[in-house]
DNA sequence: CATATTTGTCTTGAATTCAAGGTTTATTTG
DNA sequence: CAAATAAACCTTGAATTCAAGACAAATATG
C-alpha cells in the first residue's frame, strides 16, 4: 500500500500468494500469468481490426491459411484442420459459415472422390489480403510499448521457450 | 529448404507470408504468434497437473482465487467474477459445479440479503492447497528450457508489454 | 478379386462461454 | 415515505469447440 506501485494485475496475485503461502516460489507463476494475460489482451485488440473487415478471429485464421499457401489458394479440409490445430468437426462448421458468406468455394478433388477441396473465392482473396495488411500494422502498433531492441529480446526468448515446449511435446 | 533449420512452427508461417506478401514486415506477427502458441502449449501442460487433483483449469482458478484471498477464504460472487474476468452467468455455472463437488459452500451474507457469499469447504481448502503446490512446481519445470537469467529477461519484457497493454486499455 | 484396414470428412451431443435481460434487494431523491 | 435508480445475482439462448463415432472411398493383403 505504501510501496512504489508499478504493478500490473499479476503482481497483486503474486503478493497474495506470498502472504498465504510463503513456502512457494511464485516467480514462474508470474511469468506464465503475464504471458497469458498479454495473450488475452492482445486477442481483444486483434479482434477489433478483424471486425473492421467483417470477420472474427477464426474466420481470419482459415482465410489466412488459404491465402499464405499461395496460388491457387486451395487446400483439403484435412490440411486445413491440421494446420489450424482444430478438430475436423470444428472445421466443418467453419467452412459452412465461410461458404455462406461467399468467401470460400468448394471444389471436388480430382484425385480423391471422398474429398472436396476448399478455395478462396475472388471476394475472399481480396478481403483477406486487405485484412492481413491491417492486421500486421495492428500487431506492430501493439508492440510499440517496447523498443525495437526489447521486441527482439522478447522474440528471442519466446522462440527459445517455444522450441523447448515443442521439443518435449513430440508424443502428442 | 537448404537452410539451417532451428525453426519452430511459427517460422514456417512467416516464410509463407514472406513469399506471398513480401511487402509486409512480419516480425511482429512472429512475436505474437509465438506468444500465443506458447500459451496454448503451456495450458495443455498445466491441465495435466490439474487433472491429477480431479479438477480442470477453471475449477482451479475459482478455488485458487478463494484460497489466496486468505482466511476465511470467502468472497462474494461479484468479487469472484470480477477477479476472474468472467461474466456473472459463467460464474453461476461454475459455482453450481463446485458446490456439487463439495469444494465450496454458500453462506448468506450478513450485510446484504441479495448476496450469498462463497467459501472454500475444508475439503476444498485441502485440495487447492495441494494442487497449487504441484502447479507451481509444474510451472517451474515448464520454464526449465530457459536459464534463470533468460527467464528473468522474459519476465521483464512481458511485464513491460503487459503494463503498456493495460495502460492503454483504461477505457474497457 | 474379395476382404480388411486406413484415410478423409461429417454428424452428434456435451461442455463452456458470453450477451442480454430478468428478479430481488438496497440505496437515493423528492 | 414513495418512487426511481442502482446493485447483485441468476436465467436463457446462441456461439464455439471438442470427442467420439458414423460413413464413404481409397489402399493394402491374401
Amino acid at each position: 500500500m505504501t510501496q512504489a506501485n508499478n504493478e500490473d494485475a499479476v503482481e497483486h496475485i503474486l503478493e497474495q500468494w506470498h502472504k498465504e503461502r510463503p513456502d512457494l516460489d511464485v516467480f514462474a507463476m508470474g511469468v506464465l500469468g503475464r504471458m497469458k494475460r498479454c495473450t488475452l489482451l492482445l486477442e481483444k485488440r486483434l479482434d477489433a481490426v478483424f471486425a473492421d473487415f467483417g470477420m472474427n478471429a477464426w474466420e481470419f485464421d482459415v482465410m489466412a491459411t488459404l491465402r499464405r499457401c499461395g496460388a491457387p489458394y486451395c487446400l483439403s479440409p484435412t490440411a486445413l484442420f491440421s494446420s489450424l490445430m482444430i478438430t475436423s468437426g470444428t472445421l466443418t462448421h467453419r467452412l459452412r459459415v465461410l461458404e455462406e458468406k461467399g468467401w470460400i468455394v468448394r471444389v471436388d478433388s480430382p484425385q480423391d472422390a471422398r474429398s472436396t477441396l476448399v478455395r478462396l473465392s475472388d471476394d475472399g482473396f481480396r478481403r483477406i489480403d486487405a485484412a492481413v495488411t491491417a492486421h500486421v500494422a495492428n500487431e506492430q502498433s501493439l508492440l510499440q510499448g517496447l523498443s525495437a531492441y526489447k521486441q527482439q529480446g522478447l522474440n528471442q526468448r519466446l522462440a527459445e521457450l517455444l522450441a523447448s515446449l515443442e521439443g518435449e511435446n513430440r508424443k502428442d
